[in-house]
DNA sequence: CACCATATCTTGACGTTGACAAGATAGCGA
DNA sequence: TCGCTATCTTGTCAACGTCAAGATATGGTG
């Protein structure tokens, strides 16, 4: 997994060494991992501010010196999923198959981050770090879609296209939509499927 | 717009002649039209169980005695959206690709229901009009779309394929993650979308 | 018409939440 | 050593979801 900033990689003793009475250490980070384990549990709404700050260990003012509000957390937590997201389209950027495919995992490897991404009403948009991640991404899915057809309109087509079925069969993997087909592997299903779309024009 | 229950239909007087001191006349209808409108203006988790009832202009418990909690309420929005739904789909059942528009076309049409029942999180799932009304849609997409490919296998892919497709340009186009594309038509550009993975298989 | 059982709605209360203000503490450079 | 600033705490407030108890209207039964 890549994480743009080190997670709760430091050891306990570290921890604790630098757990004084009034300063955690790393807050703001360890605020972030317990949204995005709650997240992972109830959603990106069944969670509180005060739960987290318990959590975390801290009194429950404390998150907001880092983030202002709620919607400042989440802005932080869309802003470091567009990044973990680019990161993995670029890695497969060779390939409009592989860029798919890597869509698909991220949102089911990293659920917490993709649930917040897509629901703009969350967080802030205007923020700096999270547009430049945000463009990075689309940029791999329009030049990797754009390999394929010749036309620029036909290339616009494509790549809606592509995105759509790889968003589409994530939301509503991740939501449980697709009952009978739950079992086995969805990596390897999103690839059979991605591949009715793009097979025929790639032979 | 096809409503399963008789929406804001009745006239002013006929309201304010129910509307007594203690009897609304039709305060369940009244809720969730109000609740319908809170999601549009600020999505789902935009509200309050209390601002509905100030809507409709009762007191903040009103809502309780008919929904019980707001995930009772959600429920009731999702279920009438599943059958709204499900009356579009099928409509549209005979051409694959007339589905897939009507399933795009429903998404942006009527937002709020759509927002909600792909939300599992937000209601409960184990209602039972919810689960028919869920069902006969999901009916309408696998047989219009077994209708293209001969061996089962094949058309089990072609049926999650067309369903990502449609549900997928559906989230992205309301989330507004399709930025440069925004203009014109949605339904036109879905079409097209549509088009580009089952217009070889139907030549 | 009188009566009452029941559905519907109100009032009041409790614990929790997000947000703000003011104060306390720690780390760090001058 | 001093003081500046970032960091965290404590206290407070209105608003929220939910529950309990009471009030009122409606429709059926006699």
């Amino acid at each position: 997994m890549v994480s743009p900033a080190p997670s709760n990689t430091e050891s306990a003793e570290a921890r604790q060494i630098k757990q004084t009475a009034y300063h955690h250490g790393n807050l703001r980070r360890a605020i972030i991992d317990a949204a995005l384990e709650a997240i992972m549990e109830s959603g990106p709404a069944g969670w509180s501010l005060r739960e987290l700050a318990r959590r975390a260990g801290v009194s429950h003012a404390a998150p907001a010196h880092h983030f202002g509000d709620k919607a400042g957390l989440l802005t932080a937590v869309a802003a470091e999923g567009f990044e973990v997201f680019a990161n993995a389209l670029e890695r497969a950027a060779d390939d409009v198959l592989d860029v798919g495919v890597a869509y698909v995992r991220f949102a089911i490897d990293h659920r917490p981050y993709f649930e917040v991404m897509f629901r703009p009403e969350l967080y802030r948009m205007d923020d700096p770090s999270l547009q430049t991640a945000r463009e990075r991404a689309a940029h791999v899915l329009v030049t990797s879609a754009g390999r394929l057809s010749p036309g620029p309109a036909q290339n616009r087509l494509t790549t809606i296209a592509g995105w759509s079925l790889a968003h589409g069969f994530a939301s509503l993997w991740l939501s449980g939509a697709l009952p009978e087909t739950a079992h086995g592997d969805p990596e390897a299903l999103a690839r059979s499927v991605i591949r009715l779309l793009f097979g025929t024009t790639r032979g």
